[in-house]
DNA sequence: CTTAATACCAAACAATCGTTTGTTTTGTCC
DNA sequence: GGACAAAACAAACGATTGTTTGGTATTAAG
């Protein structure tokens, strides 16, 4: 019984992958639900029903950019990572990749931090594992440290904490999204209440 | 013309802080846009229109909520730091105090973090300029510690983003949110890299 | 050329949204 | 107890939401 799986070449141009684009586009400036199905088929010239051909529904969408942006900003920062050995010029790299993301290279990124998981109830787990094993990179590059093990947690969820905070302060024109990432390091490693050298 | 203005009392039973209580907690739980006018009406045993014989729109219902909120985690924050003298147990006092309410202790105080003032676009300003005033008290607090003046910004900018940011992952059960705010800031004190004693 | 999958449109769906309107109840003061 | 404002109800408003349905060009394969 051999299933002729009669596979059919798809079209060349590629509406979903910009779908994906324009998604990711209007959900990091207006947030997921301040964007709607409509939103998204004006952008990309097509009509809201027509979304459906591509996604399942809205929330599978969404996931679809997070997915993306999950992959995206990782990739940048395991290729920033690899170019540096010693575990805190690691680290560094890291914060200054993802922060670039974040701020200013990837609208992807910035859903992954700016969409909270419980926008979308009904995938917010997976929402929630996709971001964790993002996450789980520093984790590593901290543990590389050799901090006490009480410490690597705090200093994971702080670095992250500070970092990510500056989505909601940032503007263009002010220091670079590098610049903030290295002073935001700076003030896990230049302890307060000193005069820095 | 002596306009005779009939001073009426109001009646005891303050349905409108019932109805700011039952929005501070819906909003913190589905955010902002994922509660209804309906939801709040629900909660509060009335219509949703009847809401509108207390607040001009949803919107101005978000500008209360978040005034309240502000004014709370404010109060609680500046008793607090009235109790300690020395610069960095001020700080210290600040943040514990913070975390307790952001985490803990006051839903009014989790919408101030958690909703970001571009959902409600007609008042967006009115909420970041609410936020600001708040986070003043963290700027005096920091410059008091005598740090060159070009790391306190960001001194302010990490710790508050490493704070706010447990609201992502804090889960009761865990460490308390005193011991939370304790240990972020101890990130900031103790440098990376080195021994803690 | 035929066939069938691809990729879309056009139009409607039911539900829900924030809000408004007119009316009624509730409580307080003289 | 009658007047009157405060505070709510009941019901609808128009708009928008995510989604579905049925049809239709387009395109590649046989």
């Amino acid at each position: 019984m051999a299933i002729t799986a009669t596979e059919r070449t798809p079209r060349q141009d590629n509406r979903r992958q910009h779908l994906l684009d324009a998604a990711a586009g209007l959900i990091c400036q207006h947030g997921y639900h301040g964007t709607s199905m409509r939103d998204i088929g004006r952008a990309t010239d097509m009509l809201a029903g027509s979304i459906y051909y591509h996604f399942a529904s809205k929330d599978e969408l969404l996931v679809a950019v997070y997915t993306e942006g999950v992959q995206r900003i990782a990739e940048r920062v395991d290729a920033a990572v690899a170019r540096a050995t010693v575990p805190i010029k690691r680290l560094e790299a890291a914060c200054v990749a993802h922060l670039e993301m974040l701020l200013t290279d990837s609208d992807y990124a910035q859903v992954v931090v700016r969409v909270l998981p419980e926008d979308a109830p009904a995938v917010s787990a997976r929402l929630t594992a996709l971001r964790d094993d993002y996450e789980e990179r520093f984790r590593r590059l901290i543990d590389a440290l050799g901090l006490p093990k009480s410490r690597r947690r705090y200093a994971r969820l702080t670095l992250l904490g500070g970092l990510n905070g500056a989505q909601a302060w940032y503007r263009p024109g002010g220091d670079s999204p590098a610049r903030i990432a290295r002073r935001v390091l700076e003030c896990l490693r230049e302890p307060l209440g000193v005069e820095s050298s």
